[in-house]
DNA sequence: TCGCATTTGTGCGTATGTATT
DNA sequence: AAATACATACGCACAAATGCG
């Protein structure tokens, strides 16, 4: 029983793309920019330059880097986006100007008993009939999040066919007469991506997620919603 | 180029240690409370009793769980703590009540050029001098975060002297005649460790860093710090 | 005390993945 | 492209500790 290896069950390869990608998306390096060269790299990472040119393999099948045989490898694309969150920002407004198109999308909804988490973020009982729905969220084509949300079944027996209806959670609430409402909480916390979430949104295995736990009020501060938002933490950062 | 085999670099017996951790520090398995036997669990994984083993390996070696012979592997404890940020929280008020002791211990000091990013974070011109503060704080003995900070060198030439006499940043601002100083953005973001950070917070590699970028302003709105901030994923969730 | 089922601990052989030279 | 060394993962078998009747 080794235990602890130096790797951690990481492969090298993957965690030389990692941090290439990182350089990428946190801007150490532009749009158009020309990377070290392989030997470079691998001397920075002491590794083999095989060991880097399957990193750059893995990189340029996402389409970050692109490969030009004599020249060398540059960089293709694409910053983090943004997300702005506060007591009174939408959803959709979070990403306002950075993405072109934007659209949700019902995954499946459930009638269900509130587990201990629920219950408490929704200041109920836990037991107590909650309706779960499940989100996927798209930025100009690719998946962006995975949401799940809970509503209080007792108080919004109908939000589930509201808001396969109208696509938008603001609408639903303003339909089921939640005319305003805020954001109490929001907690923050970061892990790798289930094999669920993997697949939904379209990761690799091994990918870090960003999640978010948030109950929203209504304007006599009861709570109105509780959910669990991931984001894929090499796509987007979070901005308080 | 096989490109992406299932597992994407990352082994399997370290997603298994991953995904039982989150259901212990999420709290979904309690303190003391029998874990599924190996054997239960490898067919859960559709892994073999070995790989469940090497997980659970890790696991004991992190003090997370204990295994006992004929009996069974048990939870040993510990969800995680959560750091409250917010425009005029300071450092160690956010987890007050969740740790004994807290402090914190300077790394270096150095006199540099601002890079892009800090010198847009500080409102100066690139290239301008800034002092750089490196900072591992540590919560009841154990490393919890690992602070980089820059001060606008010709504001605040002696910082890092009076810092490092002091060790309260709240202190060394009041002595620079900052009586009063708030957040002015937090941008918050996930990643993989980088080796530095894994050899200075005691992690495993590939351990999930949460990163906190922050502005600190006085009270004329002036940019007094700009500061990243990392916290091991699994110890520490942000609440805003 | 004994037998028995359950559960963790250990050993060995094999195939494949990872990384270097 | 090939040879090599080591890590990962599986399958099978058996030993050792525990709890129970």
């Amino acid at each position: 029983m080794t235990k602890n290896d130096a790797r951690g069950g990481v492969a090298l390869w993957r965690r030389i793309a990692d941090e290439i990608r990182l350089d990428i998306i946190g801007g150490k390096v532009s749009s158009g920019e020309q990377l070290p060269t392989e030997a470079a790299l691998a001397q920075r990472f002491a590794a083999n330059r095989h060991t880097v040119r399957r990193a750059f393999a893995v990189l340029a099948e996402e389409g970050v880097v692109r490969a030009e045989q004599g020249r060398g490898t540059f960089v293709n694309s694409a910053r983090r986006l943004s997300y702005r969150i506060g007591r009174r920002t939408r959803f959709s407004e979070g990403l306002a100007g950075q993405v072109q198109d934007m659209h949700g999308e019902l995954l499946s909804t459930r009638l269900e008993n509130a587990n201990a988490s629920v219950a408490r973020g929704l200041g109920l009982r836990p037991g107590t009939r909650v309706t779960r729905l499940e989100r996927l969220s798209h930025a100009d084509g690719r998946p962006l999040s995975r949401g799940t949300s809970w509503f209080p079944y007792q108080r919004f027996p109908d939000i589930a066919a509201v808001f396969g209806r109208t696509g938008s959670l603001t609408q639903a609430f303003a339909e089921l007469g939640i005319t305003d409402y805020s954001r109490a909480s929001t907690r923050i916390s970061a892990r790798y991506g289930t094999p669920d979430e993997i697949r939904d949104i379209g990761l690799v295995p091994g990918s870090v997620m960003l999640v978010t736990e948030i109950v929203d009020v209504d304007a006599d501060d009861r709570p109105i919603q509780y959910a669990l938002t991931r984001f894929p933490a090499d796509r987007l950062e979070l901005v308080v």
